[in-house]
DNA sequence: TTAATTCTTGAGAGTTGCTATCAGTCAAGT
DNA sequence: ACTTGACTGATAGCAACTCTCAAGAATTAA
């Protein structure tokens, strides 16, 4: 059993976004102690981080909501939460792609910063010649 | 030239968004014609391609407004400007491995739910026994 | 030539998802 | 008894959109 405070250093989270996920309705059936404390069990965890999972790829609240609902009536809405999770790795993996391309303009600016750099040139002039192609 | 919707479409970014970002301050000297219309050149498709790199990796928009504030003084911000792209760079491969530690999850739950369906069994009883490790 | 349609504009309200503050409860240590 | 620390819910505040709207110009249709 973990406190909040256990499971927010566990899992990377604040205590106070594990509380608003916790009132949203994002964590089904954790336990609480004699004076009210939650207790999360192993499972509740199995929880927290489908939910962090979810989020990281940008699903809102309410989407997470409805598929923690899903879970929980059980077998009839496996063929949902397949498509629900189909569509989530689609998503993760554009986003993927994404910020690969991102990392491609960081790294050129970067190069472009260093050599400015070592040239003591001065980009004066033209504080945005670093961007070659316009066009994302 | 392009007008507001232009760079929306190219960009893949709302016209709402390029207002609000316009009116941070993130679009330094946009002209407009005669009717007061934004006339993006594709040397501000430039600061629109920048600051949405520095969104999509986090990065708010008062820090994206310091950066290019540093752009419009010269030569005398490069070291800083290149700190903040150095740092970027980092965050941008941090949230790479953490979408891809993401994806590992989301594969494993799609493999899961498919040999579910693949067998006809059902979870009813332990809706979330498609979660093996529960630390993230 | 008038009317309807289509942009764009700024202002401002509304939304989401936190994030921080606060007063209150409880238990353990000194 | 008293302080310290962890946890609680309620509430306020905030960032970054997102949406709605009325106004104004320009294009097109009748």
């Amino acid at each position: 059993m973990y406190t909040i405070k256990e499971v927010a250093k566990l899992m990377n989270v604040s205590e106070h976004t594990l509380r608003f996920w916790a009132k949203s309705g994002l964590f089904p059936g954790v336990k609480r102690d004699a004076n009210n404390i939650r207790q999360f069990s192993d499972h509740d965890l199995g929880w927290v981080k489908i939910v962090k999972c979810l989020r990281s790829v940008g699903t809102d609240n309410k989407s997470i909501k409805r598929y923690i609902d899903l879970c929980l009536v059980g077998d009839s809405t496996i063929p949902e939460r397949f498509g629900i999770i189909k569509a989530t790795r689609i998503k993760a993996l554009q986003q993927m792609e994404e910020l690969k391309k991102q990392l491609e303009l960081l790294d050129y600016k970067e190069s472009y910063y260093e050599e400015l750099i070592r040239n003591n040139k001065n980009d004066k002039y033209n504080p945005v010649n670093d961007i070659k192609e316009a066009v994302s």
